[in-house]
DNA sequence: AATATCTGAATGAATACACATTCATTTATT
DNA sequence: AATAAATGAATGTGTATTCATTCAGATATT
């Protein structure tokens, strides 16, 4: 039981492989020679290449939406839970730096298939998201005119773009906590500090123009 | 000069098909194909397949970026400014579906070169969102402990996640206006209709904690 | 307890094939 | 006629996948 589990070894070798070359510049050779195993042995778990990387993403996936909603459970603050969420993700992205730069950069790849795929599991984590500001709304916390919809791209795209930061560079100029706090201060509050002056009085019309709505 | 223009020609080609397939399932002969050209005829202009995908980047994204400075320059309010890029941002991508599909998910393959690559240009891209922040903090407008470097970011992830959305999905829910809109005023006034609550008072110590300073 | 038989997980050399790139030839331009 | 541009069939390489073979351990036979 100690140079068994083949399975679980493939894959932690292909987390590894994978982020170091990407997806398609990976060797089947490698990964086999990274998870001690022989060329043929791989097929006796996978179909094929492609097989491994949704399994990663499958079970992977999984794992991490399972943690970030058992984490929100402990508080029912809407504010504090956006607060949480943005702690959680950065921290998983730390802690799982491969894994999360083969979720960020290798399953983009435009593959009809992942397309569809990527949706589906995704759907849920952003989901989590926009619960959030749903109820944030109920409670009268949060802005009715606030589109969830919207809000839930908007809030998980600044923290992937923050994640793909790390993942890419791995100098850290700023470390989870800061970064949690302020993209969720963003979100919560904006950066005015006073009213902003002339969007009243603007007069620019340039391109864009039309209405919106006030509220 | 009907027919001519061929490098013109390839590239075109060679966004559709790259967006279409991505670029590792590309084939040159389909680019050819695509721009009614000759397989070699590709290597009078190209030095190899790799050299196209640099090529688009290289010749689009210095247009993007030129357009977008541009415009901002027709104004001074900070605000006004921020709301013009998520506006020019949207509008872009929307009217270069495929050349969106290719930055957004092509480029992020992991080569080192890429790496390295799309950070520089991408620097000078992000670069304009953190002046933007810093002549407001100049101006008084926005709160001084905002992070320029972390915001731009933010903003960059949260524009970006939401053009993913429309790349790969191709149905909007919401169009560029409201979007932008949301959007910029997510950044700028925060989405809490009264301040929150329990922030305060907050007991639970779970993982995070930290300060960031009041104002 | 010793020996024979079976089993299927693991191997890695051999296969098969897709496709980027080349270049001898053809076609257009001057 | 000379030069340049374009062609596309042929080449060669790289690598995912296969499969005949091995062999450690389990099970049966004596």
């Amino acid at each position: 039981m100690k140079v068994a589990d083949k399975h679980g070894r493939i894959i932690q070798a292909a987390i590894k492989v994978f982020a170091r070359n990407g997806f398609f510049n990976s060797r089947i050779a490698e990964i086999a020679k990274e998870a001690n195993v022989a060329d043929g042995t791989i097929y006796l778990y996978f179909n094929n290449k492609y097989d491994i990387l949704i399994t990663i993403f499958e079970e992977e996936m999984g794992k991490i939406i399972a943690t970030v909603k058992q984490e929100l459970a402990t508080t029912d603050n809407p504010c504090e839970k956006l607060e949480m969420f943005a702690f959680q993700h950065l921290s998983l992205v730390e802690k799982n730096k491969d894994l999360a730069e083969i979720i960020q950069v290798e399953l983009r790849q435009s593959s009809k298939f992942m397309k569809e795929y990527r949706n589906r599991k995704f759907a849920e984590y952003l989901q989590i998201i926009s619960s959030i500001v749903r109820e944030g709304q109920e409670k009268g916390i949060f802005r009715k005119d606030v589109m969830p919809g919207i809000f839930k791209r908007a809030f998980f795209g600044a923290l992937d773009e923050m994640s793909r930061f790390w993942v890419l560079s791995s100098k850290k100029k700023y470390g989870v906590k800061t970064a949690a706090k302020q993209i969720s201060q963003f979100f919560l509050n904006g950066i005015l500090e006073s009213p902003c002056p002339a969007l009243s009085k603007v007069k620019k019309v340039k391109t864009r123009r039309k209405k919106v709505g006030k509220k």
